[in-house]
DNA sequence: AGTGTAATCTGGAATTATTCTAATTCCGGC
DNA sequence: GCCGGAATTAGAATAATTCCAGATTACACT
């Protein structure tokens, strides 16, 4: 499992050849690698120029092909903020994006401790929830 | 206002000339009854087809522009799942969106009472919110 | 090492929701 | 009734993403 608090850009030679069952190909390692190096919430064409720096084969659909791969195992996480193109996220903890409407910057923003949804919202008996994303804009502070 | 109790089709006769500063011709009419008539948060395809059935000679484009006028007066609400076309809501209330994935339908869900935003995201002093969306998948009870 | 097989990668074409454009029509005020 | 700006329209353009079909690679087994 990689750390967040890594702050050196990881080696994509580092990553095991099976990571959560999934394949660790060349090219899965690279653009997972681009993904923990910044938490900048990249686009897929960003992050497709940035692997195309040490990989200049690689091609844009095999970078969806990736994310697509990387998301589905759970390995990185899928942002969008309305119809904008889908950002990702390396940061598995629970956690929700704030952009920024002034930088157009976003950020990761944490649930306070002992939060539960069910605490907040009216949701029926028996309601299973499979998937969740919480998207802010305005103005953040600091 | 138009309540969202009411039960019939509202009449696109009864809108005011100008609703919250919105200048009301023919075709945004049209498309707020459509949208208002019924609260399964329609497509902007949606809408067209069921504006076309009163009001043949509208087009696509014409939908698409009285939307982006009906959401920006904040007169309609417009909802996104992940990268899947928009779908408006007439329910101004402070409420969510839980989309049932056995049968695709998308129900709102309201906040419990007295909860604010700010109990429950870790958001930095002078942070100002303004733009908000919560999207649930998963299995609707009931 | 060599072979078979399935997965992956690639470049380019296709898809599709949405936006843009430029011409026409409409509307409220004079 | 006329003017000027706003709205509508059909169709073209855009852009993110997905699809496709052939080439490449990786793994499994000999
Ligand atoms: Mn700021
Ligand atoms: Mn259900
Ligand atoms: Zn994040
Ligand atoms: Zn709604």
């Amino acid at each position: 499992m990689i750390s967040l608090e890594q702050q050196k850009a990881p080696n994509p030679e580092d990553f095991p050849p099976d990571l959560e069952g999934l394949r660790m190909t060349k090219q899965r390692r690279e653009v997972l690698a681009v993904i923990l190096a910044e938490r900048d919430h990249p686009t897929a064409n960003d992050v497709f120029s940035r692997a195309q720096t040490r990989m200049p084969s690689i091609s844009l659909a095999t970078v969806y092909n990736c994310l697509e791969a990387l998301v589905s195992h759970r390995l990185v996480r899928q942002v969008n903020f309305e119809r904008e193109s889908s950002r990702y996220c390396p940061n598995l903890a629970d956690h929700c994006h704030f952009q920024d409407e002034a930088s157009g910057k976003i950020h990761d923003v944490n649930f306070k401790k002992g939060v539960k949804l069910e605490d907040i919202l009216e949701l029926p008996q028996g309601t299973e929830i499979s998937h969740l994303e919480i998207s802010l804009k305005g103005n953040f502070g600091k």
